[in-house]
RNA sequence: GUGGCCGUAGCUCACGUGGUAGAGCACCGGAUUGUGGCUCCGGAGGUAGCGGGUUCGAGACCCGUCGGCCACCCCA
């Protein structure tokens, strides 16, 4: 019989490792509420269209990465490839947009790719979104908000910001051409998939890693030239307030979106600490978005994270809290009388002090076996239960960590006891 | 989708050019008939990912396949 195993990229996060996820999910939610973004939680399956309109139909994530199938009824529904479009959605169908909207929101996300270190199938992020305010303030204050959770979660010497202007789409498409025309004369300088990309998607071939597709970069024309007249103004006024800040930076005329619905403003978060997915987390203005999913126009911009990576980054650096112990208190209980009797004193002393993390012994074992499972759980106290203590009506409270501290005392007298001992 | 490297005990890994499996850690028991940590003694655990081939003989060599890691691509 063959074993059942996880889906390739989808994968399981143990004990060990979620210390480090919670550590994470409660900085990033306390940096957001802090700033008075609140949560919404979408689902994880929308309709097929909602991405084909908002991503780009010529984008690889639409082309060939989405867990799309036929729902019962026949209609086409997929695994969110990412987070943005959905919050759009249900942003306007729940007529979020006539005020200005601070959100946030935290889950998993899908794409079929090859995994690799920093990158998976099922991959999470957290996203926060701003509706409705098209001035570059807003753009400063959601920058500003992922230096402090960097600065909160301890990595802000590890990465970087980058930051550029895409501007309006008309200026995009000027440039866009001249981009082509001027590669087009250097096409055989030029990397296979970079010519290719001549064709489907030529900014991305602002990004290419090839060496001589990066020498015939060196003169090609810059995207910073081409911008429309607000998309400056806008750029530079958002210097000015991370300046202002003193959030550091550095301007990448290079620096574009993988996802077509971006305008003006793009930003990204990078270290050199992951490998080659080195991008923590990035976004931008997209303003035409809403207008595009059907709901009166209204500007937007916003970021996602990859818990994944903060993650990497966190164990890297050895940044996470210490593993906790498992338990305060390991019960100790050798015979069916002792065992009857713990459970009933326990359930008591549970209700007296809720906060105690009290582990019983279960499935026999002679008292020093016992005793080394107390000892590995890492308990302060272990409570031992056995025929002299329930012929007395007493339990032994045995201290784990000092030597030679032990004593019996009445059960009806343990909870009060574990009160005074147990606090920090 | 492409490429490189790699699949031996629960984990990390050994096993010079083929002679039919071993260590450390973890686990279980004992030394201590009701007391952990240290130490010592003992034990259990593997159809060497799977399938085929070469060979008298394959964990080792060859082919296929599945899986993992890393990189390309793409992207958070």
């Amino acid at each position: 019989m063959t074993t059942i195993r996880a889906i390739r990229g989808m994968n399981d996060i143990l004990p060990d490792e979620s210390s480090y996820w919670q550590y994470l999910e409660s900085a990033v939610a306390a940096v957001l509420t802090s700033y008075g973004y609140g949560e919404i939680r979408l689902p994880l399956v929308e309709q097929t269209a909602l991405f084909r309109r908002s991503i780009g139909e010529v984008t690889d994530i639409v082309e060939k990465e989405m867990y799309s199938f036929d729902d019962r009824n026949g209609e086409s529904l997929t695994l969110r490839p990412e987070g943005t479009a959905g919050c759009v959605r249900a942003a306007i169908q729940n007529g979020l947009l006539g005020t200005p909207q601070r959100l946030w929101y935290s889950g998993p996300m899908f794409r079929y790719e090859r995994p690799q270190k920093g990158r998976q199938r099922q991959f999470h992020q957290v996203g926060a979104e701003a509706f409705g305010i098209a001035t570059p303030d807003i753009d400063a204050e959601l920058i500003l908000m992922t230096a402090r959770l960097w600065r909160v979660l301890g990595i802000a010497d590890h990465v970087q910001l980058q930051l550029n202007s895409i501007g309006s789409s008309a200026a995009r498409q000027a440039y866009r051409e001249a981009l082509v025309n001027y590669l087009s004369g250097h096409r055989e300088a030029l990397d296979e998939d970079s010519q290719r990309r001549l064709q489907s998607n030529p900014l991305r071939i602002l990004d290419s890693k090839h060496p001589g597709t990066r020498d015939v970069l060196a003169n090609a024309p810059v995207l910073t030239d081409y911008l429309d007249a607000e998309s400056r103004e806008d750029f530079a006024r958002l210097c000015e307030l991370l300046q202002a800040a003193s959030v550091s930076y550095v301007v990448n005329p290079r620096l574009v979106r993988g996802l077509d619905y971006y305008n003006k403003t793009v930003f990204e978060w990078v270290t050199d600490k992951l490998g080659a997915q080195g991008t923590v987390c990035a976004g931008g203005r997209y303003d035409g978005l809403v207008a595009q999913l059907g709901g009166k126009p209204c500007p937007g911009i916003g970021f996602a994270l990859g818990k994944e990576r903060l993650v990497l980054m966190l164990e890297a650096l050895a940044l996470a809290p210490p593993a906790a112990a498992s338990a305060d208190i390991y019960v100790v209980n050798a015979g069916a009388a002792a065992e009857t009797a713990a459970f009933a004193a326990l359930e008591t002393v549970r209700d007296a002090l809720p906060a105690l993390r009290i582990v019983q012994h279960a499935g026999g074992g002679s008292f020093r076996s016992q005793l080394k499972k107390a000892d590995k759980s890492g308990a302060r106290w272990a409570l031992i239960w056995g025929e002299d203590e329930v012929a007395a009506g007493t339990v032994t409270v045995k201290s784990l960590r000092e030597q030679g501290l032990q004593e019996s005392l009445p059960v009806a007298d343990l909870a009060g006891y574990l009160a005074h001992h147990s606090s920090p």
